[in-house]
DNA sequence: GGCCCGGTGGTATAAAGTAACGTTTCCGAA
DNA sequence: TTCGGAAACGTTACTTTATACCACCGGGCC
């Protein structure tokens, strides 16, 4: 498959997105320095180019997008900025699709971890509330003398939006 | 092809893998034959070498083993034979590591479906039953109006034999 | 100053996975 | 028994994802 693929969520006011977009770079910038690290630059435009996504996105995709806005990387580059906000917790990864998405931060409001629903068709990641899995995946592990150290779960299908049966 | 010479300090009877080898190739052939799949030359080899394993394997390191013994092939053919593997569901994929691991099926004990526990030492892992997490799963992804399609339940940490404390 | 250190730039290359196309093999139908 | 289609395989080339290596820069610190 080639790169082109639905829309994202419905059409938004840019002015609205742009807002959006500029606090989330804030509350990234706020991330990093309550953990004492950098929000140099090329991480704010890499954080910036994924959180404009509203979706998962793959590191050559922003390395591309950003090279469109005259900021010419080489991949290393973007993969290094990538580890930093990973490290600060602004995005996650998804390991089934090799893409990395913004986090929404939902465990700020509920306490706890979330899952990651990830549609197929366009892209879109929700984080929901997992409801005790994690729990019970410490209990499993537990039981079977594992240490765990890194847990992933995540969920592959489509969102309501990309819905067959929907428009 | 030559026997497994007899060496003199394995830590577990080489005769005793081997048959348990020739048991796993046989219930694959088995699981193959109840699903009106091939079970090839091809795929039987690379099986036999996921399963030998007894770990988590990538699809080049298949490749450089079967070379070794003097099956050389393209990738695309070990990705080949891992895709009918798969679909016969004898072996699984490790989304998080990109490698491939040889299915202990404890589902046809359980009925259930098992989450994966990944060692990042020896790389091993284990097959444990996902008490209720996949069910768990699917009534967030409805209350998130999400279709979901494949499910990734994967915990990286310790095995038990890998723990420190141990040795 | 001289030093360390985190971040960056650049080149090259490893690792993982796929496309395209032709050939062989299997298997059932005529 | 041969024919024909589908599945499997071989070969080449290629894309995508990710890292190794080394040099350099700039700020804090002695």
């Amino acid at each position: 498959m080639t790169e082109a693929q639905a829309k994202p969520n419905g059409p938004m006011p840019s002015a609205q997105m742009e807002r959006k977009l500029a606090k989330a770079v804030e509350r990234a910038q706020q991330a990093f320095m309550e953990k004492n690290l950098r929000f140099t630059q090329l991480r704010q435009d890499v954080f910036a180019e994924i959180a404009a996504t509203h979706a998962s996105i793959g590191a050559y995709d922003i390395l591309a997008r950003l090279a469109e806005k005259g900021t010419r990387l080489a991949p290393i580059s973007v993969y290094r900025a990538i580890d930093a906000l990973l490290e600060a917790g602004v995005i996650h990864r998804l390991e089934s699709k090799n893409a990395f998405f913004a986090c929404r931060r939902i465990e700020h409001r509920t306490g706890r971890r979330p899952i990651f629903l990830a549609c197929e068709n366009c892209n879109g990641v929700q984080e929901v509330d997992s409801d005790g899995i994690f729990e019970t995946i410490d209990r499993l592990s537990a039981a079977a003398s594992f240490q765990p150290r890194v847990k992933f779960v995540e969920v592959s299908g489509l969102c309501d939006a990309c819905r067959p049966g929907k428009d």
